[in-house]
DNA sequence: AAGTGGTCTAGACCACTCA
DNA sequence: GAGTGGTCTAGACCACTTG
């Protein structure tokens, strides 16, 4: 048979061959053989080329449109998801408006540093005693009053020669398309804490305000740690959006 | 062909059959044919049962597995889900001790009233005018501390003769077991607020003080809202888990 | 060894989009 | 009407659990 010699050739470390063919396919469109919003080549077309049949390439691409790496229409085709999208940018953000929408705000004052990880950053983002990272803050407004502060730590071996690229958005979601980094899950923890006096600086409140304190750590697709944000967050209307199930 | 034959007679309004397949099994572990904890037949017989193939009704199952209706396990079979067991009590729970695990507490206090749905139980439960409610009030207690006090409004639709039912356990999810509810998603929206007078006095700490406020809205499975839940919440050591991606 | 779910194949046909 | 993804079939064989 056919599917003997297939299997023993291809099923390597008995890995079941769709795992292996969508990775292989998250490799191309990480690599930027695919760009974001391209349409990438139909199920027989792929099968074939993987050799294998489309019953098996279909459900690596159920599994990629799954993961939000694609998105795949009946009668229009397969797509690169483009992570800047609308719909797409705030995936991660969670804070909505009275009207259940996100609630993004303007990004000001926005200061990047490199700098050696500090011993919580090598926990949380399981670096080693030599590696480094880049710390973003940043304050986002609404309706002429900040609401929130961000302080986020990212690995710089992500993310080589950051520093130096200018204008462009400094978001997880953008950054991260821009490398070529695909996101997977996030974890965010949240508690009640008395804002810290330079972030209850930034947001004009009066120090040790009780505001929600909001602890995310960011994986990519593969599991690996790509940021660790804090943001303290002063909600006058909006609310946490959480959805469970 | 005997696939025209049979989706000509089988895929009414053009609904897939897997999805009727699914619906299928769902009615019956509702009805109670198949126990929470028991196996039901293999993929082989069951396909055959329903005249279809064992693909479609794999895909049915597949369905299943992911809204967490079954568990399967290689070499082993198919099995209903106990939703009052150990790893699935706590589904819907978000409030984790410092070292990640649900911090469900003991529940003390508990008070349980029927009356008509007032306005903003029936704009979030879709209920009418002639509608009644079961109000459960609850606290939580955790190390000798009350730290949540919750009220939920549950439509008596969803359960009757709850008030007459005794020595049950009154969270949702076991409820929603004991009536053959199939639960599926939730949507908490998370702020803080001023504990309200009744609530401060029941968590033991001073009017106004600054506390978690969830409000909690609980679909079945086909998207009914089944429970409608405000929780304040006085997080000393523990945080609130929100999952992402 | 028997029985289960998990993977994979090689098709056919349906539903939808768009030129 | 050509081209796409979505559904469905009827198998074979693999991996795992249990008696």
């Amino acid at each position: 048979m056919a599917s003997d010699k297939g299997l023993a050739a291809i099923r390597l470390f008995n890995r079941p061959l769709y795992l292996q063919v969508r990775d292989a396919l998250v490799e191309r469109i990480g690599k930027g053989d695919w760009k974001p919003g391209m349409a990438i080549p139909n199920e027989v077309d792929l099968a074939r080329e993987f050799g294998i049949s489309s019953g098996t390439m279909r459900k690596a691409l159920d599994l990629l449109e799954d993961q939000r790496v694609l998105t795949r229409s009946q009668g229009r085709g397969t797509f690169v998801n483009d992570h800047s999208s609308a719909g797409l940018v705030s995936r991660f953000w969670r804070i909505s408006a009275p009207d259940g929408k996100p609630m993004n705000g303007d990004a000001k004052r926005i200061e990047i540093v490199e700098a050696p990880a500090n011993e919580k950053e090598r926990r949380r983002l399981h670096l080693g005693a030599e590696d480094s990272v880049y710390r973003v803050r940043r304050a986002r407004w609404h309706a002429d009053r900040p609401f929130v502060v961000e302080e986020a730590s990212l690995p710089t071996a992500h993310f080589p020669g950051l520093l130096e690229r200018k204008g462009i958005d400094h978001r997880i979601v953008g950054l991260a398309q821009l490398y070529g980094i695909l996101l997977g899950k996030a974890e965010e923890r949240i508690t009640i804490a008395p804002a810290p006096p330079s972030i209850a600086d930034t947001l004009r409140v009066a120090p040790d305000t009780s505001v929600m304190r909001l602890d995310r750590l960011l994986l990519t697709l593969d599991g690996q740690p790509v940021e660790w944000r804090v943001a303290h967050c002063h909600l006058v209307s909006g609310f946490y959006l959480a959805e469970i199930g």
